[in-house]
DNA sequence: TCTGGGGTCCTAGGACCC
DNA sequence: TCTGGGGTCCTAGGACCC
């Protein structure tokens, strides 16, 4: 059996229990000034404020809202010390994002899952002050649906064998890759239920959602093979954007912006040892139009000065209208593992310095600079022989 | 004075290669 | 002197998730 572990407004609540003055009052965690509600208390929910309203009509529907700066440090602190009452219980845990997880109990027969996930809650509860919802099922499609449908502090069991009853009076928005899209699609069908999408022939179903119609097929038949995977995978991409407090016509400003975003990844690229060979910048109008433009470098690279040629570029290229941006965002893909060179070069100011000029001059060589970020592997086997040396 | 920020996955057309 | 077909890479855009 698995369980589905969701945390209830997770960051106004962390707000609120790391902060009394704020606890039993509408609070709400967001944008102040542009911005839009990320998570907001059971207080303020009542007063009728959702994510992701922006923040300035939730101002205007309920004007005592406290809203607070995001603190994503803080967040990340609660989450791990969150997930590691579920490996009190079973190795086979999924963190599928800051808030939320599934845990396998299968090779767990001394404790029953709904036992755990009943001490896992309290758990939570008494040390972190935050509440969690959860769902127990056979799969993690039945699980994760289960754990959200009685939020906040809700416990929903699905018994073995009943998962598609369990699902069929549910409407369609809940079966995961259902969007606003596919929903208003479904709805054109009649399809409004989940139940409908099983009885429905493979055939008409297709007619309908093309090659979704598999997946959606074997959801609403409440089938789901994926596994727990305990493995978390490395980034595909690393991106930052930024809206400005007003809309701007200023390319020198918007450049240098992105400019401030490129150097923060490439910082995070580099402490994580890994290089980066395509470069997207995405620009958003002052009519919420958006465009983005990419290219890729010939070698993977995590050095600053590769990326700022291609980002004016970029910019130029994105920004064909003549009307103001209200967003900017630049994206690095196609990730590689690549040696930071810069540690190469702090060596060489230390101890090592023939030895790793030696190492360097090599490498350039034979390859040229940028191979030194392709052949990673060889790399740092050159730089353990230096450490060794 | 509506509309964030971090991601993943999929599709589709064109270039290019054999 | 006619115009296939498979494969891969690149770019752009869209849907979706939390």
């Amino acid at each position: 059996m698995i369980v589905h572990l969701d945390a209830d407004a997770f960051f106004a609540s962390v707000e609120q229990a790391a902060n009394s003055r704020l606890r039993g009052k509408a609070i709400a965690v967001g944008g102040l000034k542009r911005g839009i509600i990320a998570s907001a208390s059971y207080e303020a929910r009542r007063h009728g404020v959702y994510t992701p309203m922006p923040t300035s009509r939730a101002l205007r529907v309920c004007p005592h809202l406290i809203m607070v700066p995001g603190d994503y440090e803080k967040y990340e602190h609660f989450s791990r010390f969150m997930f590691t009452y579920a490996y009190d219980f079973t190795p086979e845990v999924e963190i599928t994002s800051i808030d939320e997880g599934y845990f396998d109990m299968s090779s767990n027969r001394r404790v029953k899952p709904e036992a755990a996930a009943e001490k896992i809650r309290q758990a939570i509860s008494q040390s972190l002050k935050i509440w969690v919802s959860e769902g127990v099922a056979s799969n993690k499609l039945v699980s994760q649906i289960a754990s959200k449908l009685h939020k906040p502090r809700g416990f929903v069991m699905v018994e073995e064998h009943r998962e598609r009853e369990f699902l069929a009076p549910l409407e369609v928005k809940w079966l995961p890759g259902v969007g606003p899209k596919m929903q208003r699609t479904l709805k054109t069908a009649g399809l409004t239920h989940i139940g409908q999408l099983s009885e429905m022939p493979l055939d008409s179903l297709r007619m309908v959602s093309g090659n979704r119609a598999e997946t959606l097929r074997e959801y609403a038949c409440a089938r789901d093979p994926r596994p727990v995977v305990t493995t978390r995978e490395e980034a595909k991409s690393y991106g930052h954007q930024r809206t400005f407090n007003e809309d701007t016509a200023d390319e020198e400003r918007v450049y240098n912006i992105l400019r401030v975003l490129a150097d923060d990844l490439i910082e995070k690229m580099r402490s994580e040892e890994r290089c980066a060979r395509t470069i997207s910048v995405k620009i958003r109008y002052s009519d919420m139009d958006e465009v983005e433009r990419s290219e890729s470098l010939e070698e993977p690279s995590n050095l600053a000065e590769d990326f700022y040629g291609p980002i004016r570029r970029l910019l130029k290229k994105a920004w064909d209208r003549r009307v103001r941006l209200r967003l900017a965002r630049v994206k690095f893909s196609n990730i590689y593992p690549g040696f930071p060179i810069p540690d190469l070069l702090r060596a060489e100011e230390t101890r090592k310095r023939n030895v790793v000029q030696e190492v360097l001059s090599d490498v350039r060589a034979r390859y040229g600079r940028r191979a030194l970020m392709r052949s990673h592997d060889w790399a740092l086997a050159a730089s353990r022989r230096v450490k060794s040396d």
